[in-house]
DNA sequence: TGACAACTTGTACATTTGTACGATATTATA
DNA sequence: TATAATATCGTACAAATGTACAAGTTGTCA
């Protein structure tokens, strides 16, 4: 009965993980390759991030010839559940409308964007 | 010159940040009441967090009687947007159509609430 | 004016976080 | 089958974070 008691992910931890959701599966190196040019981090340290977040429960792994791949052990929709509203607490008392708001105001949204949202909406 | 490079703000320091905006200024005290209920937090503590801000350079204060009384340094709009920003990278890769996706598909957001957003857009 | 209550200051400290090296093990290769 | 590559494992370590106590200071009220 899902009653986990889940570590919190660190920022650098979501970072990575993160891309482990964007490949589905992946060893150390893969993610490196995934990560942005800017970021400079070691071999060294994804590893130790990837097995963090395996630790904590966030992945599981299975070995391919030497190296080990990653894959989600949580569904990545709870782990952003819980994200969205701790950020959302702490930067919003939890109201996520200046939120909204501030995306808007700042072009990260266009008015297609709000197109889909209205549809996400409306349906229900 | 705004040529500074502020310190981040850790979680905790945002949530009280957050409570000093809404009170515009405000004593140890004065934070310490604003907390919700079910933060178990001691006053030492909220204070030790109001002078790393102060230190941090996102806080200043003048003298009250005998008491501190804090208020910002820093636009909150600055504050935000880093935020905002850096949550986004982590957790979404920069793209702000999921957060706002996940807003809106978990109640979050209203139908009232997108209108609004949509003047918004509107006025380019 | 003296005691009390309200504050600040100094300090502490266990964890977590971010970052990474070196040694060891294992696969592929010449 | 040596050897070169490539991985993992164990470990480290400074800095940041969250939380808080104790001692010293100062405004206030009887």
């Amino acid at each position: 009965m899902t009653k986990r008691k889940l570590p919190a992910v660190s920022p650098a931890e979501t970072e990575i993980l993160r891309l482990v959701w964007q490949l589905d599966k992946a060893t150390v190196q893969e993610v490196c390759n995934k990560l942005p040019a800017k970021r400079k981090i070691t071999y060294a340290t994804v590893q130790t991030l990837l097995r963090r977040l395996e630790s904590k429960g966030y992945l599981k792994h299975h070995i391919r010839g030497k190296a080990h791949v990653f894959f989600a052990a949580v569904k990545s929709e709870k782990v952003i559940k819980r994200s969205v509203s701790d950020f959302l607490d702490r930067l919003f008392g939890g109201d996520p409308v200046p939120l909204m708001q501030y995306l808007a105001e700042h072009g990260k949204i266009d008015a297609d964007d709000i197109k889909k949202l209205k549809e996400l909406i409306g349906k229900r």
